[in-house]
DNA sequence: CATGTTCATTGATCGAAATCAATTCGCGCT
DNA sequence: AGCGCGAATTGATTTCGATCAATGAACATG
């Protein structure tokens, strides 16, 4: 990793809003400050593996990291996309486990890297930091739930229209906006080969979407609640 | 629920053993064990809903309890099964959240139930506990995380595969053993329909696993890890 | 021991999405 | 603005698993 440094005032305010400093009272924020150590990844850069031994907690700053599991022969099946705010590497058991899958920089990302060893010490101190991080990593848990569910039980346009409809800034009227990320990232976190992700949105045309390069625009929010 | 009551003494014995409370000092368990409530549950009794205030955490004695989500239309998916030791509900924020999932009991079971409120109150006094949660939700987290790249990456003969392994004794040798419940439980638990599930096991017949019952015979380990 | 009910298996059909291959498009570069 | 490369689309094919329907096995019940 490049450019290993302290946090400054722009990274200082991005971490004091993201999901777990944010919870935490100003002395616990303070002792996380102090250790945290803020790195850039250029794209593709991996983040920890599958296996090894966890020993750093990390926050994305900017950028998306993208969790994935391999499979004996090499295929990748994503699990997670962290974003901005997000927590990486929480899925791993506070004192002495494994990373249990690998985290990878899907574009230049900007994060804060915390010891984890040290964030233990700290946890044990504030009970405050121990509780955000069990309700942080709750959060985790209910939202891959909600992912298992949704990939068992809705095809491949269901499941975009509902991505869709989760990003829309307001409900009811029509919207445009811009994905956030690339088309095969948005496969991989809907669990979908780019290929299915794309007759999705070509059968979602019919229901008044319209994609063109990464702007979407939804005519009708309604329609595609209804599926 | 049947019959509230303070923890006996086989319960005490359960819970100590129990994935949370194992973690934990003395006076943790013994502030745990003052809250506890334990109950019985008949067969399909639901514990709680999705979208309900959360206001219990839950940990299996005895028996299985069924996590699952609906889709509008009714349909169910499982997303995960606890088993005696497991904390049930955890993956519901600390504070004022809602449940994720709904919960049920998927034979007649043994549970105890903590308020959330209280274990939240002991958790700002106690780091250990709030440590230890910590460490049960992530522990989930990653368990949730497999689960769901298998389901990506593999097919069900395959899962199947991979669930026996998981529950062998030991490696390398033949082993039998039985199935902890009923197949349609299994099946849901792997993301498959119950016929699916057997079609995978007669599959499976061709390489040396036998089924009859509950009871499963593996011929050659080795050979199921190799699909 | 008989009986009814739930659970499991088997068969046949259908639909959804992965995969492979071939263009085409969009975007960053100079 | 045009160039070039990776990303995205489209088409054709195949595989996998859901679903529906019917039979068979296991289990609790009286």
């Amino acid at each position: 990793m490049n450019r290993l440094m302290k946090p400054g005032a722009r990274e200082r305010e991005t971490l004091l809003n993201s999901g777990l400093l944010s919870m935490l009272g100003v002395e616990s924020v303070a002792a996380m400050m102090e250790i945290a150590i803020i790195g850039n990844l250029p794209a593709r850069q991996i983040l920890f593996r599958e296996g090894e031994p966890a020993d750093m907690l990390h926050c994305v700053l900017s950028g998306y990291i993208r969790l994935y599991k391999l499979d004996p022969d090499g295929r990748e099946a994503d699990v997670e996309l962290y974003g901005p705010g997000d927590l990486v590497g929480a899925s791993v058991v506070l004192d002495g486990g494994r990373y249990a899958a690998t985290a990878q920089a899907a574009e230049p990302a900007l994060i804060a890297r915390f010891d984890l060893k040290r964030v233990r010490d700290i946890a044990n101190r504030r009970p405050d930091l121990a509780v955000a991080l069990t309700d942080a990593v709750s959060a985790q848990l209910a939202k891959v739930f909600g992912c298992l569910a949704n990939d068992r039980l809705h095809t491949a346009p269901q499941r975009v229209a509902r991505y869709l409809l989760g990003h829309c800034p307001q409900d009811g009227k029509a919207v445009s906006f811009r994905l956030p990320y690339q088309k095969s990232l948005l496969a991989g976190k809907l669990g979908l080969a780019p290929e299915a992700l794309s007759r999705a949105f070509s059968m979602l045309r019919d229901h008044g979407v319209t994609v063109r390069g990464r702007l979407v625009h939804i005519g009708d929010p309604e329609a595609l609640r209804r599926l």
